[in-house]
DNA sequence: TGCTTCACG
DNA sequence: GACGTACGTGAAGCAC
């Protein structure tokens, strides 16, 4: 017998009422209601719950692996809460005609299934649930609630999760604070405020899921606010409060689980049992389920049985045999196995996150799952006081390296890696080029965009439901936080192996999905072939000048000075000028300036808009606020803080790229964020002078012109942009030429600003209120822009139709090259948050699209560099923007070569129905380049 | 740590 | 008509 060991039991307790309504509702809108062939017996709810108990019983590489379980219903008659509120849930229409018959068939199914089926009078399932999850949870067992109801959300905890069957999402606590704005504790409370309309929860009026979430972070509970309810600031609100405090804690009692039901059966009694073919097939042969039938045989031969076999992440924790190495010998085996399988996982331990500045303090590596070894090599280094007889064991490090090396860089062994970028960039500073890898982070990141994080500690929480050792386990917090060199051996082995093990298991559950689920091309084109590139760039980093930016920082701080004495001198007395609270007190309290809006928190807003108004209505102080600002962030941004980015011995700056940050495909630069370097006031462009390169040298920047407007106006199929495109004509005269029919040639800039408000507008899902806002017109005179511009361009609203139906069916788009992106909130009740999801839908395919476009050229640049014979090296990349650094002699046949590659870069994937353009030009500094 | 603000495409 | 918005990022300073 495998090692079924004295272990916590994880129950899985099913909410089988709602299972199988959403399973009704979602087959209904896709087939039409399945039914049985014989005597059309509607049965797509059963099938469709038969199915989800099936993968739950079966799949056990999955993430599921119970060892108890239960389906619970809800019993046909009035429940205690209707003793309470006679109207509870009295607004439920009838079931539909066709799912009534298929109530008592799920309770056949599930006993087929040889599942226990529970339903207690006078209580609903989602209390019986309530009351098994609890007690489970006091004798810490581990529970997982299959369904997706808002109801049940209250009983998550550190053991207590649910998992939604139809969208194959964990519900966490993350999620329930996604979903209510707090943890799981305040959710009852929210929920009583908030009411219920689909329970006939009355709540209190006025008081939505958001303004409950503020007011009971605010006052703490439920019964404090409605104490302290005078207190409210808002009108409306506290009238509410005081007046419908008695239907508040009424509300309450409703939505609050009962975990006290009388329970007929124990813990126990709920243990798994293995399927029972005689009791099952009976039972799906007489529904007519064939292709369930054909599978479960298939899965399941005639005598084999699941649940005897244990289950793989028992078997991960208690199989682990992670070897520490002192010595070559043992060294060499690990590699000699790396040549065996062709396969292994690897790991680098440093002493810092910055790839450019951290030095190796050990290596792990994993060759199966469960088996991984780490190599420690710097640990107690540089004089470091470390107590631990094992420093002084290690393998030197060059000695590992060179019998690494050789491996690390055979065409035979591929080596897999988390984040490789990082490990790759380190061991490139070791003089290792390690190839080829594969990348679980950049795997799940072509797989899953959308879906949440790619850092390992998640996704090995995700795909195999293991909790890993966190960092901060071993080497504590804040300022007193130890560096990887610092951790006694014994206790940093455990945490490198593991991530070894990990990763190897991590690949081998995403690597297979990529084929399966159509993404191969995603990653093997604009994933994979990137990182190594990115690694060069970082590697070489850009050369600035630190004179230039300290000379700036003085003429800032003495500016800064200036405006601080008439800022002080107008308001009559000295403040923070850097808080927005106080600015607020003085603009809106003291001075009696009119404050029109206010933040998400509530707080004066005194942000760069109302404060331009304010100056526009004659104010000084609020001038010179901005003034202060802009000078402040310039200085405190950039010119005092990039200095400290110049690497010591390059001169230079080497930002790091996240390969897996964004969700449309975009990459997002960090440490120090060289995307957002000022272009658009003077004082900002100064900085980018300070961007230089070597003596000798030149630097060229190639920007795509116009490029997600092209992309959709191909995407879109819009013929009149197309054309416009083609003919090189400007694109927002055009706009502005077709919308209000006036001529190109000496057009009003007013009028050619409003139209490329509007392009940019579509982009990003135009909206009347966020057009209004950008362009300071009424929103109704926006309306009739966006109206005037459909007709004008009627590929843009079926472009934008057909994107959002087909997130709505498929919870996902994707972008011409096939990258996809999930987007979560679609079929959101609430409509801002679903506006919001549409707008996403509308802009990832062509943001990605034009993210995927200069990946492509990326990833095909320094070959085509060195082919031409070019010595030109690229530093930069800004979204739509390259920058390189070469010869002075050879700076315009690198404009040329790599123009050529960024505009050809779709092909021959796909071929754009319109010109790309791109701009190149030499220049001695980035100012001047751009 | 969360909020606000602001730099970029 | 709800509900709070233009899409995507990272970093700094303040206030708790």
């Amino acid at each position: 017998m495998a090692k079924i060991t004295k272990t916590a039991r994880r129950l899985y307790l099913v909410d089988g009422s709602g299972y199988l309504f959403r399973a009704y509702f979602a087959m209904a809108r896709s087939r039409q209601g399945l039914t049985r062939k014989s005597d059309g017996l509607p049965v797509g709810a059963v099938l469709g719950f038969s199915n989800m108990l099936n993968k739950l019983l079966t799949d056990m590489q999955d993430e599921h692996d119970p060892t108890h379980l239960a389906v619970i219903f809800d019993h046909s008659s009035k429940t205690f809460r209707n003793d309470i509120y006679t109207e509870y849930k009295g607004n439920r229409p009838d079931a539909p005609e066709d799912l009534i018959p298929q109530f008592p068939l799920v309770r056949e199914a599930t006993r087929a299934f040889n599942v226990p089926c529970i339903e207690t009078e006078g209580y609903e399932a989602d209390d019986i649930i309530a009351t098994y999850a609890r007690k489970a949870e006091a004798d810490g067992d581990e529970v997982v609630i299959i369904s997706s109801d808002k109801d049940l959300m209250q009983l998550v905890s550190d053991n207590i999760s649910m998992f939604d069957p139809m969208k194959n999402k964990r519900i966490g606590r993350e999620e329930v604070i996604e979903k209510f704005g707090l943890p799981p504790e305040n959710v009852v409370d929210i929920q009583a405020l908030a009411g219920d309309s689909s329970d006939n929860v009355p709540g209190v009026p006025g008081i939505g899921i958001k303004t409950a979430a503020q007011l009971i972070e605010e006052y703490g509970d439920l019964e404090t606010l409605l104490e302290r309810a005078s207190e409210i600031k808002q009108n409306k609100r506290r009238e509410n409060l005081i007046e419908f405090a008695d239907q508040a804690r009424i509300s309450k009692k409703l939505v609050e689980l009962c975990a006290d039901v009388p329970l007929d059966d124990g813990l126990d009694s709920l243990a798994l049992r293995s399927i029972d073919l005689d009791l099952l097939m009976p039972f799906l042969e007489k529904m007519e389920f064939n292709q369930l039938i054909e599978r479960i045989k298939r899965d399941f031969g005639d005598d084999r049985s699941l649940v005897a076999e244990g289950s793989t992440m028992t078997g991960a924790a208690g199989e682990q045999e992670y070897e520490t190495i002192f010595d070559e010998a043992a060294l060499q085996k690990w590699i000699d196995a790396a040549y065996v399988r062709g396969v292994i996982a690897v790991d680098t331990e440093t002493n810092s996150l910055n790839a450019m500045r951290a030095s190796l303090v050990g290596i792990s590596m994993a060759t199966q799952p469960g088996q991984a070894c780490y190599i420690p090599l710097g640990h107690g280094g540089d004089g470091l006081a470390l107590d631990d007889e094992d420093a002084a064991k290690q393998i030197p490090l060059e000695k590992a390296i060179s019998l690494l090396k050789p491996m690390l860089e055979d065409p035979a062994v591929l080596k897999i890696g988390q984040n490789m970028k990082y490990d790759a960039l380190i061991l490139s500073r070791y003089g290792v080029n390690i190839a080829p890898f594969d990348d679980t982070m950049l795997i799940s990141y072509a797989l899953d965009c959308g879906r949440g994080g790619h850092g390992m500690d998640e996704l090995a929480k995700r795909h195999l439901d293991y909790d890993t050792i966190k960092f901060s386990d071993i080497a504590g917090t804040g300022k007193k936080a130890k560096t990887f060199d610092q951790i006694h051996i014994k206790e940093a082995a455990k945490y490198a192996a593991e991530d070894a093990d990990i990763t190897l298991r991590l690949y081998q559950v995403l690597k297979p999905r990529l084929a399966a689920e159509g993404k191969t091309t995603v990653y093997e084109t604009l994933e994979r072939p990137l990182a190594p590139i990115i690694v060069g760039m970082e590697r070489e980093g850009v050369k600035v000048d630190r004179s230039v930016l300290s000379a700036l920082s003085s003429d800032f701080a003495q500016r800064m000075a200036a405006s601080e004495a008439e800022a002080y001198e107008l308001a009559g007395e000295a403040f923070k000028l850097g808080s927005p609270k106080q600015i607020a007190e003085i603009l809106f309290g003291k001075l009696d300036m009119p404050g029109g809006r206010k933040t998400a928190k509530g707080a004066w807003s005194t942000n760069a808009e109302v404060l331009e108004e304010l100056a526009a209505a004659g104010h000084d102080l609020p001038r010179v606020i901005l003034e202060w600002r802009s000078l402040s962030k310039l200085k405190s941004t950039y010119t005092d803080a990039l200095p400290e980015d110049i690497h010591p011995d390059t001169g230079r700056i080497h930002t790091s790229y996240s390969l897996a940050a964004t969700t449309t495909g975009r990459l997002s630069s960090n440490d120090p964020n060289l995307q957002n370097i000022p272009i658009r006031t003077e004082d900002g462009r100064k900085i980018r002078t300070a961007f230089v390169h070597e003596k000798g040298n030149v630097l060229v920047a190639a920007d795509y012109s116009q490029i997600e407007l092209r992309l959709l106006a191909h995407i879109a199929d819009l013929k009149s942009m197309k054309q416009a495109f083609a003919d090189g004509i400007d694109i927002h005269a055009m706009t502005a030429s077709e919308m209000f029919g006036v001529p190109v040639k000496d057009m009003d800039p007013m009028v050619r600003r409003r139209a490329k408000a509007i392009n940019f507008g579509i982009i990003y899902g135009i909206s009347a209120f966020g057009l209004a806002n950008q362009l300071g017109i009424s929103r109704g005179e926006a309306k009739d822009y966006i109206d005037a511009y459909f007709k004008k361009f009627p590929g843009i609203r079926h472009y934008m139709d057909e994107t959002i139906a087909f997130a709505k069916s498929h919870g996902y788009v994707e972008t011409i090259f096939g990258r996809r992106t999930y987007v979560g909130g679609i079929n959101e009740k609430n409509p801002a948050m679903r506006g919001y999801s549409e707008r996403q839908a509308i802009n990832a395919p062509i943001q990605g699209a034009a993210a995927d476009v200069i990946r492509r050229a990326m990833i095909r640049m320094p070959q085509a560099l060195q082919d031409a014979g070019l010595g030109a090296k690229m530093l930069l990349q800004v979204h739509d923007e390259l920058i390189f650094e070469c010869a002075k002699g050879e700076a315009k046949k690198v404009c040329d070569l790599v123009s050529k590659i960024m505009i050809g870069a779709p092909q021959p994937a796909v071929t754009l129905s319109v010109p790309l353009v791109v701009d190149a030009r030499p220049g001695s500094n980035w100012g001047e380049a751009h």
